[in-house]
DNA sequence: CATAGAACCTGTATGC
DNA sequence: TGCATACAGGTTCTAT
């Protein structure tokens, strides 16, 4: 569940304890899951990773939406993705590592830095860096105007100061999708998961589902502020933690959770007007929502997308 | 090119 | 008690 709020937060961790850090010894686990699924989308595989990475100096930590990376002194970034239950953990020489740990880095301060991740929908890899398509900071943590190659495709997020709210909602309103769609899109505007996305929704009471084509570029502005806001809040609780399965770099949840009011809310009554909230499938996850102060409007057609676009 | 759905994973909860 | 199934869900890949 790392969406833009948690990824920042193991960002902060990052900046804190490895910028500045020199890579003393990269080991791997054995296993096939860690040999190939971890590093998989690393071109030369394991062995490749831990030879580039041996010996580099951490020069900032960078994060666009849930992309993380470490510039090297190399002019290389490792670039990390968490997907679902990947985690950035602080260990001390000699202290067993965490569960599903799948490599550490032996830092030139004597501490460990393991990357565990239980689901493997994370992933780690060396990438050149080029330069961005708008000229401007590559993302939060670092003014250079450059980004990884296999980031290069990520749209700036909601916390990015560039980002152009007018231009995102432009994009929505040319689609023909539905709203939440559009905000789940990492390519139309980043950092933004299927949590966030709903209680965004929630707050701007805007049911899921609504058409983004026929929406009021305002009504659309005000869903994007919305998230924006609770993403804001949610990294100001150190993010969204159900369980073990997201922490910060010290293994400690944050306690947003105890803030969501629509995500996980299902039969419970909506905090403005005590309807109970609702979950419906959607997208092959579940979307929650309030059926009256989130209204139903009309629905996207599928089969009138627009195609239209100047470069 | 745009869009929709499958595939990738593993631990936990639930149903029979 | 044991087995099967559903669910959590971000991204890339594949098919249309």
């Amino acid at each position: 569940m790392p969406e833009l709020p948690e990824v920042e937060t193991v960002r902060l961790g990052l900046r804190t304890h490895a910028v500045g850090r020199r890579v003393q010894t990269v080991t791997i686990a054995t296993d096939p899951v860690s040999t190939r699924r971890t590093v998989r989308r690393h071109d030369g595989g394991a062995a490749d990773f831990a030879d580039r990475l041996t010996g580099r100096t951490f020069t900032a930590a960078v994060r666009r939406g849930k992309y993380l990376w470490l510039l090297t002194d190399a002019d290389e970034a490792v670039v990390a993705h968490l997907g679902m239950s990947g985690q950035f953990r602080l260990g001390e020489p000699g202290r067993s590592a965490p569960p599903h740990t799948r490599l550490t880095l032996r830092l030139d301060d004597g501490r460990d830095l393991h990357f565990a991740d239980q689901r493997s929908f994370g992933h780690l890899l060396i990438a050149p860096l080029e330069p961005t398509a708008d000229g401007g900071p590559g993302g939060q943590g670092s003014d250079a105007a450059i980004v990884p190659s296999v980031v290069a495709h990520i749209a700036r997020d909601l916390l990015d100061p560039l980002t152009d709210m007018g231009s995102v909602a432009s994009t929505m309103r040319r689609s023909g999708s539905e709203v939440k769609r559009l905000l789940l899109d990492q390519r139309v505007v980043s950092g933004v998961g299927n949590i966030y996305a709903d209680e965004g929704l929630w707050r701007a009471r805007i049911r899921f589902d609504r058409a983004a084509q026929g929406m009021r570029a305002d009504t659309l502005r005000r869903v994007l502020d919305s998230t924006r806001e609770v993403m804001t809040d949610a990294l100001a609780a150190g993010g969204t933690s159900f369980d073990e399965l997201y922490v910060d770099v010290n293994g400690s949840s944050g306690y947003f959770d105890r803030s969501l009011r629509a995500y996980g809310q299902e039969g419970r009554p909506c905090g403005r007007c005590d309807a109970l909230i609702r979950r419906v499938p959607f997208m092959n996850r579940s979307s929650f929502y309030c059926p009256r102060c989130q209204p139903a409007g009309r629905s996207a057609s599928h089969s009138t997308a627009r195609t239209r676009g100047r470069g």
